[in-house]
DNA sequence: CGGAGTGTTAGTCG
DNA sequence: CCGACTAACACTCC
């Protein structure tokens, strides 16, 4: 279940391994998850793969990509001479493939394969061209660790909505790449309730949060990624940033900051772990 | 066993 | 345009 730093790691472990070889067949198990024309994709060679906001793109010699959207549960499988998996960890990363959540197979030329895999079915695999690539990217904000975004696009933004901020830092048009893990703890680092509308930050607060927001991602990033929930342990899977993870999934522990206990309350019907006492 | 909860997001309706 | 609510779906946990 993938934020930006999730993607950006399986972006990473893949690309070194697929890049260069070419698709020589598809198999899909379920209809659903694939969108888009085979045809386009069959006999291409992947020339590069790419990452924008949550989506994995890899880009094919004819100039046609593959999107591909992890949503909550989408896993990516690579098995050659070693696996390489990425996304939401569950025993399929290290059980025999296919398993029952394999959705689609990608063949090379060399005999090696790609799983994708997903339990829930809301991820997608899409091919697209060029202009319907941008067009889709074109729906998204700025990445949250994009250069070019700056703390003045975030006051403007937030200034305008009445809805909650941890909402707000959520909300991929706004800005990219943010899900629930990387927002609450954002909100832990900046001191902001996540509760407080979007728009009764300060300037002050908008710069925190948006520097904290770099910060935990970047973290995310280095980290390669968080693997929490049914982590199976097998070497090189999982990303580590749950060892630095601040306040997600912690109700009850010491706030980080200031030591009171971690609160677990819903906002905007999602799970938010949040600090009564540092968090204003 | 029933119901809630899950690292996401699109669509609908007011 | 904005925001609240719901659905898409499978599985685990309490």
């Amino acid at each position: 279940m993938p934020e930006l730093p999730e993607v950006e790691t399986i972006k990473k472990r893949l690309e070194s391994l697929v890049v260069g070889k070419t698709i020589t067949q598809i198999e899909i198990l379920h209809p659903k998850s694939f969108q888009g024309n085979v045809e386009q994709v069959i006999g291409q060679r992947i020339v590069a793969l790419s990452r924008r906001a949550k989506l994995l793109q890899i880009i094919l010699e004819n100039g046609y990509s593959l999107l591909i959207h992890l949503k909550m549960t989408g896993q990516l499988i690579y098995e050659g001479a070693t696996r390489v998996g990425g996304g939401h960890p569950t025993a399929d990363w290290v059980k025999k493939l296919p398993s029952k959540h394999t959705r689609i197979i990608f063949y090379f030329s060399d005999k090696e394969r790609l799983f994708f895999n997903d339990i829930r079915v809301f991820g997608w695999v899409r091919t697209l061209s060029p202009e319907e690539v941008k067009r889709e990217f074109s729906k998204y904000g700025p990445d949250i660790n994009d250069a070019n975004l700056s703390a003045s696009y975030l006051i403007e933004q937030f200034g305008r909505r009445s809805i909650n901020i941890k909402q707000a830092l959520m909300m991929n048009q706004i800005v990219a790449g943010v899900g629930n893990i990387y927002a609450c703890d954002a909100l832990n680092l900046a001191k902001i309730d996540p509760q407080k509308a979007a728009y009764q930050l300060t300037e002050n607060e908008v710069v925190r949060l948006f520097e904290a927001a770099q910060t935990v991602i970047n973290r995310g990033i280095e980290k390669g990624g968080a693997t929490v929930e049914n982590y199976v342990h097998v070497d090189g899977f999982a990303g580590q940033y749950q060892s630095v993870m601040l306040v997600y999934g912690k109700e009850g522990q010491a706030c980080p900051n200031c030591g009171a206990k971690i609160i677990k309350m819903k906002v905007a019907g999602r799970g938010t772990y949040y600090c009564m006492s540092c968090q204003l």
